[in-house]
This record gives C-alpha cells, structure tokens and sequence, in this order.
DNA sequence: GTGGCAAATTAGGTACACCAAACATTACAA
DNA sequence: TTGTAATGTTTGGTGTACCTAATTTGCCAC
C-alpha cells in the first residue's frame, strides 16, 4: 500500500510544475519562456505541458497569457520541491558532493522518491545532524575517510576525544 | 564533466537489462516469458526491447531462442544491479524501510544516479559501518528517534555510555 | 511425420515527450 | 495608429514505450 510519489504526474510533468513553483517564487509569474529555457525544451513542448497541467487542475493556465499554479498545483509543487531540496542537501552536505552535482543527482533522482522513503531521510539527516555522538567534525573524518580510508591510526585518538575505547570490530 | 549513469540506456532498458542479468544468474538464460512476468509487461513489449538491446550490442538474441548478456552487456548490468543493490542496502539497512519498499525505491531511483553520487553513497555507507562512533546501537536509536523524536533524556545516559558530556546545541 | 500447444514475434494502435517551422498574438516604439 | 520584435501556439513529424490481437515458430506427444 505504498504510495507512490505525487498524484499521477509523469516525471516530465512534475519537472513543469517545479519549474512553474521556482519562477513564480522568483518573478511572481512564471513564463513560457522562462520554463522553456530553464528545462532546455522548445516553447513548443511548453505549450503541450501547460496544457496538460492545466487540463489536471494544477495551473491556472489561458492561452496567451501568464501562468500561476493552482491551489493543488501549489501544494503538489511544493512537495515536489521538498523531495528535490531534501536530496540535494544529502547529496551536498553529506555526501559532500559540488553543488552543481548534487543538484543534478537530486533532479534526476527525486521522481522515483515516494513519501514513505522521504519521511526516512529526513529523519536520518535531523538525527545525523542533532545526534550528540555524530557531528561536523564526523563529516569531517567522513572527508578524510573518502580520501584516504579508514586509519586506525587516527581513529584512536578521535575515540579518545569523545572518551571512548576502541571497540571489537563490527560485522 | 559529471557522467551520466550509464551508457546512453533509457531507464526502461536498463531494467531489461538488470533483469536479464538476474535471470541469467538464476537459470543460466533468460526467456521473454520470464522477463515478462518479471517486469509486468506484454511479451510484445519484451521483443521490442531485445530487438533494442541486440541493436546496441549488449545481448546475444537470435529470434525464438533464448537470451543472454554480451561481455559487454554484463559488465554494465552488473554496475546497474550494483546500484540498485547499494541503494537498496541504504533504504533497509539504514533507513529502516521494509525489504519490499526498499527495493521498490531503489528500483525507481537507481537509474537518476550518476557514478560520482554512487561512489560517495558507498564510501558514505562504509564509513557509517566501520566508523566507531556510530554503530548498530546507533542505528537503533535512530530507529527510537524515527518512533519518537530525540529525547534529551534517552540521550544522557547514551552520551554516558560513550564516556562524553552533553554538547552545545549544534547549527 | 504431423497436430496441437506454448512461446515468441509481428502488426497495428495509443500515449507521451520532444522538435522545427508556420502561424497568431501581444506589447512597445515610432 | 500601425509595424515589428518578442513571445506563445499549432501543426506535422520523430522516437520511445507500451498494449492487444493475429501470426509464426518450435517442440513434444502421438
């Protein structure tokens, strides 16, 4: 009974609707243009989608026009926006990738997403961020760790800091 | 220069792909039939994609015979299956899901993923293994904090066990 | 051999998602 | 007010991915 992502938007119609959320944060409205060029697609296929995100319900959408985003459509786009947001400040700030990349990852990546999944990653970052016995200085020897391994060497004196001996090695 | 997941596969046919691979695994070859039921699509559907498949050179696939994966075939199945896996590991193991929704995730998601996010997840999972800190009674109070959210009390006497005093609220 | 059945393929059709090019509209400038 | 440039839409066409129905093939029992 698992819920998948959003309502019945495909991933491209979801990307829209997104696109549609951020400009009109951004300028108000949002424009074919805008969309077109920031989804690098033709003002063509921009047309097909506001036709069909209009026919669900999700844009307020006339012809000729400027386009805003529905009450639904708000709301859709809002959680497609937090799934998108959420994945990239995992990807950036804990998997410590470029910006440019996590984003990139996050936009690819968060169609697939449904809600039951999110809800465990946010709650696995609120922990990795609030959990006294992790923290930057964890991230920090995760860095370490991704360029050179683990050493145990260094390992000894960081359990020290927190006072703690080292442990039988696990699985 | 972040490259994108994998050859030029749409996601359909990397899940062709991933499936004639586990069925290889499982019964030496793979037969439409069972691609089919695998992948909950017509048979129609299943010649069309190994017509597509043979085309790039990834299966060996002569009209009314069985199908297996080229060296070349393999060896990018196996990287697909490896994301999935890994992803899989991330949603059960740390995330806590059920097998099912984690596989169903991982199915979704996997192909989004680019090497580079791949390799940090895996460093990022490794270091979450082997690095002292944490552990599995880590992983059982994030599972706690899942159910009730982090309890200063319950956090005391944690940070006690591991011989360190309570520290600055962070962020 | 051959009849019949299961499995696979082809044929024909739908739905998306995209494009370029032609056409329509708007808005601003002269 | 009218002409033009910018913007938006429609049209016609491509490619992908799926389906059902009809056909073909392979194989086994007889």
């Amino acid at each position: 009974m698992s819920s998948k992502p959003a309502e019945d938007l495909s991933s491209n119609l979801e990307d829209y609707l997104e696109t549609i959320y951020l400009l009109e944060k951004l300028s108000r409205v949002a424009r074919a243009k805008d969309i077109a060029a920031r989804l690098a697609v033709s003002r063509a296929s921009v047309s097909g989608a506001l036709k069909a995100l209009a026919d669900k319900g999700l844009i307020n959408y006339e012809p000729y026009s400027y386009v805003t985003l529905t009450k639904q459509g708000q709301e859709i786009a809002k959680e497609i926006d937090r799934r998108h947001c959420i994945l990239r400040d995992f990807f950036q700030h804990f998997l410590q990738m470029e910006p440019q990349a996590a984003d990139d990852n996050a936009c690819r990546m968060e169609h697939g997403m449904d809600s039951q999944a999110l809800e465990r990653l946010v709650r696995f970052l609120e922990f990795l961020r609030e959990c006294p016995r992790v923290g930057e200085d964890w991230l920090a020897a995760f860095n370490q760790y991704c360029q050179g391994g683990m050493d145990p060497k260094r390992c000894k004196p960081c359990l020290k800091s927190i006072g703690q001996s080292p442990p039988a090695p696990r699985e």
